[in-house]
DNA sequence: CGGGTCGTTGACTCGAATCAATATAGGTGG
DNA sequence: CCACCTATATTGATTCGAGTCAACGACCCG
């Protein structure tokens, strides 16, 4: 057998954490992970709770806050499904998670996963490269707010979340857009004021912005978080700048 | 003999990667390490250069800069003395590092470090370490650049940078600066324009800005880059929602 | 000492924030 | 199932901070 029997059906096997290791580290890990679910709007981990547990994705969409005392905040990552949750090697957390949608976990403790990551040296390899991974993407972010304009902001934000929320085949949305406007349909995990948290915007900026697209013809929208991208490769154009390198993998 | 000879003089031993491992790690690595020096100016690896090669920075600050081809570009880190330099573990780069300051490494072979890290599990979990750092780091710097106003941003830079460009004590600054006004002075490794590039500003902007900081008293200039930080006790309170968790150890 | 880069200041513009009013979605209870 | 109710979203009018364009000044180099 060469994946537990639990994980055999994991939707996210294949791409997660657990995808990227030996058998047998795999096997070790799975015997101290279990499912939990969780609505939208639950704290994580934060600031207040310091009890260390990390988790992978099953399904849904968690994001990174960073808040301040007096009431700023601005939303850090999104972490989608396969992505790793959590911060190892630390007792402080200097932001918290927050489930944005209904979330599927599959949870484990931290004190247990850090045994395993000295057991199994590909586990810490596994998680470097992840890890790695969010830097990037985290520092191509950091462009994005310090850079661009509102329209390019919304334009790359939609562009993103489109691209992880797709189903399988992962680049599907890079090479479907090369071909014609098949529109590509998704339902936003955030809403406005989400957004706006992600792109250092207020929520009339990105109402404005998105209702400019519409009348662009490059997106339509039904009820308050369903999108359809009409025109992908104007989207692309508009993000283009910003999106050096985000069709090799990076994550959000 | 603890450390290796070439090593035991060097300044940032202590401090970087080399002292979180292992005596038989910090040996196997002090073997394929090479001093070298590079002036202001110069690009140590980006989009370009794709021979891959690792660095501790031994003296000088590096920064890390996201450009993209209409000429935008943003600064998305700053390293300084012991800080790793180099992205491991793939082989594109969606980033270029380039020397603020004459800089001097402690420079080593990509490949060479990647076996290493496979041959001492240590080098990879500092490593690990040191990247998670620094994605805290960015991420309170997304902060920054998403949420505060011009004067915030310049007044963080500058405590940001103090703090790191301060000799040994690592905390005296947060310390000496809840007792009385001891005026702390500082060579910037940043012109106005590389300032701007990091704040996500115009250079004119952070120019003004500056001009404020002097008019209140908070600090002084002379030359283009030596600053003296009067009313450090200011300084922290304009950036002080910035500045959740820095001292608890970020880097940048 | 002279020239050129870098920094500073000023006048004006513009994009996003702010303040305010209205509209719609989507859930709730009748 | 429908009408209501409240969150959320949208649009409008205005303000304000930072950007832009332009001129001037200072530092640092040869």
């Amino acid at each position: 057998m060469a994946i537990s029997q639990r994980c055999v059906l994991c939707p996210v096997q294949a791409t997660s954490l657990c995808g990227a290791i030996g058998e047998e580290a795999a096997r070790a890990l799975s015997n101290i992970t279990h499912r939990i679910r969780m609505p939208a709007g639950r704290t994580i981990y934060g600031a207040s709770r310091s009890s260390r547990s990390f988790a992978i994705i099953v399904s849904g969409v968690v994001k990174l806050v960073v808040a301040k005392p007096d009431g700023r905040q601005q939303i850090v990552g999104l972490q989608f499904p396969s992505d790793f949750v959590g911060r190892p090697l630390t007792n402080h957390q200097s932001l918290s998670a927050e489930a944005a949608t209904t979330l599927e976990l599959c949870s484990f403790s931290g004190n247990a996963f850090e045994q395993l990551m000295r057991d199994y040296p590909d586990i810490e390899r596994a998680l470097l490269a992840r890890v790695l991974a969010d830097l990037d993407a985290s520092r191509e972010w950091a462009f994005l707010l310090g850079r661009t304009t509102a329209q390019e902001k919304v334009a790359t934000l939609l562009y993103h979340i489109a691209e992880r929320m797709m189903p399988i085949p992962s680049n599907s949305l890079a090479t479907s857009c090369n071909g014609l406007h098949a529109p590509v349909s998704l339902t936003l995990p955030l809403s406005r004021m989400e957004m706006a948290e992600c792109l250092g915007l207020r929520l009339e900026t990105v109402c404005r912005q998105i209702s400019q697209l519409k009348a662009q013809g490059i997106i339509a929208t039904s009820g308050r978080r369903h999108f359809e991208i009409l025109d992908m490769a104007a989207i692309r154009q508009i993000s283009e700048n910003v999106r050096s390198l985000a069709d090799a993998g990076a994550e959000l």
